[in-house]
DNA sequence: GTAATACCTGAACCATGGTTAAGGTCAAGC
DNA sequence: GCTTGACCTTAACCATGGTTCAGGTATTAC
């Protein structure tokens, strides 16, 4: 009573694209899972959940290098360099989100400004 | 007495390298300014405004090509045209913004359950 | 005069992160 | 038995965003 998911379905539930999931196996970034008989990659719901996070890290622009990184520690079981660099990538994060923050006020202002110029020219 | 900026200026101020900033005005990023007579570029006050708004834009991940593009409306003074761009680019960062935040939140879940893990193994 | 500094140009090179193409296997449905 | 669909592999190709190199000019400092 084995679940296991088709590329196809992990495509669908990460959102990324076959070759990408296919791309990312091979340079390390997701693990290798077991085939079926025919050869065809069958992923169990705990390599859905690893990968769904995968692909979390990769959205908040981690680069594929880092994520492997982590990968590795994770299966040596080097819990504390795990640790580190989820943390130090959250840092990274935070730091990213208060400039973003910074950025939108000085968009809002540029924006009011074009609004008076259009107005003023109709 | 009109103040003019020499390239490493520019590059302090913004936080580009000087290469970087040959290179964006190679491909049409950076509008190209006048020169001196030994031919070094002289950036007035107005042009460091205007990169420091443009490198904003980059460090929201704006595309250089948009960029660029956004360049040419304003020089082409097509302001409602700078309007829908970046007022598009804006929602596109809050989106952004709260993917990020949602985000941290799974991380902060994994943080703790690496500490617990790490903590139960002393 | 010569060295160091600051800039200039054009062109080659590079890293990252994919995408596409060519050719093949396997199972299901008609 | 043949087409369709889902998957497979290897390898070439591509876009973006730079970086580096080679060779040259002008200014200042000694």
């Amino acid at each position: 009573m084995e679940t296991t998911y088709s590329i196809a379905d992990i495509s669908n539930e990460t959102g990324l694209s076959i070759d990408v999931i296919r791309y990312y196996e091979r340079i390390g970034v997701l693990p290798a899972v077991k085939r079926k008989e025919n050869g065809h990659r069958a992923y169990s719901k705990s390599d859905l959940a690893r990968f769904t996070f995968i692909t979390q890290l990769k959205r908040t622009q981690m680069p594929l290098k880092e994520i492997e990184r982590y990968i590795r520690y994770y299966n040596e079981g080097d819990f504390e360099a795990c640790y580190r660099t989820l943390h130090a990538h959250k840092l990274g994060i935070e730091r990213q989100l208060a400039e973003l923050h910074d950025i939108l006020g000085v968009m809002n202002y540029k924006l009011e400004n074009y609004q008076q110029l259009i107005q003023s020219k109709e």
